[in-house]
DNA sequence: GATTGACTTGACTGAATAGTCAAGTAGCGC
DNA sequence: GCGCTACTTGACTATTCAGTCAAGTCAATC
């Protein structure tokens, strides 16, 4: 069972729109059928809950899109500085791509969904932990390599890591919050700064309208 | 009208409380007035909407907590490097404090709420935005001034202003989806880093009970 | 063609929601 | 005391909410 058109994968992707263009809390569960034109029965029938649905949504999102596209970024054949400068550019294609499709820049998902439901939904926050804590791995692993090849300078690879992840979601959702993509943009003089390397992603400019 | 013990200012602390600990969209008008010990109809007796409360709570926080604590931090008797080294102190001893007092790490209420109605409550977004900016503004010039005396080395301070700002916001917001406070330390070195001078700021840490 | 089990349907419930309103009370200047 | 204004009260409405359920469809299997 692939990622068909099935009422179950329009009910995540539904969901996972949803709460990314609005909030968590601000989206029903009528709204979320009405979206996936599926019956409210049916929605009872694959999920037990709103909330077991969010959290079955965020995994969907990471196993079909995030960790995708991030095994791309962060493939072995790659040098690891060239890693963080696609890292950065797939981050300010992703705004300008989210502001020409949705009309606003939207921020990282995980990252929002974190926040909101980190003081009253504990299942729904936990799974964001886990999932940034993923995310954040490549970030570790990749300062580590780049570290015993010499071409960074660092003490301790795994708080850099956790910083430069508050920094790209810092910025993000400062972009989010004013919807101005080019907050994301900012942020790649001060990874390199981090980490102490010279990173020269390119910004390839997208036009909105052709 | 100072802020005495009335109803109004009750009411725009229990939302601010509220909203904090929980989130904008799971706080309901009734809830707010049972932590207030204020009737319904008082409530839009002061103001509108639940949305125009939360704004004026916004503003009420930031003129009665953020902006006193800010002009301390920042004053100019102090040497610019000094400000950083305090508001670093400050974030984290503010997460320990918020540990202690409620029971979790809740991180910013402006960028927690900015994120959160980013997407659908344009009035509290432009709020939330304006506070942020009034915010990093004195990083920005507390920049500009260690660069005039040639404490730091760099080329834009305004952006680099953004990058500390969403780095301080992002461990912060980390520290609240993880629950973990020392989330926020770990920022003090990349902090130093971003700005090419050597911060050292003192982590007095509280132990919790006496 | 009978049985099974996965999925669908739409009507239903009861609670919670934001917001309204008319009738009050209390203090203050006159 | 009189009237004015600011505030309070609690009952009220209409809507939306998450979640339930009994009855149904349909395709596969025997």
């Amino acid at each position: 069972m692939p990622a068909e058109n099935t009422a179950r994968t329009r009910l995540l992707e539904a969901m996972i729109d949803a709460i990314w263009e609005r909030s968590y809390g601000s989206v029903s569960v009528d709204s979320i059928c009405e979206r996936a034109a599926v019956r409210k029965g049916s929605f009872y029938h694959f999920f037990k809950s709103k909330a077991a649905l969010a959290a079955a949504a965020l995994d969907h999102l990471w196993e079909t899109r995030s960790q995708p596209s991030l095994k791309e970024i962060f493939s072995p054949t790659r040098p690891p500085l060239q890693r963080f400068e696609k890292l950065i550019e797939f981050w300010h294609e992703k705004s300008l791509e989210c502001l020409r499709e949705k009309g606003r820049v939207l921020g990282c998902p995980y990252f929002n969904i974190g926040a909101e439901t980190a003081g009253g939904e504990p299942e729904l926050a936990a799974k964001v932990s886990a999932i940034l804590d993923r995310y954040q791995a490549y970030l570790e692993a990749t300062l580590h390599e780049a570290k015993a090849r010499g071409e960074v300078d660092l003490t301790d690879p795994a708080e850099t890591a956790a910083c430069l992840f508050s920094l790209i979601e810092g910025c993000s959702t400062q972009a989010r919050i004013h919807n101005d993509p080019e907050r994301v943009r900012h942020f790649a003089g001060a990874f390199s700064r981090m980490i102490g390397a010279d990173l020269k992603p390119e910004f390839k400019d997208q036009l909105a309208e052709a």
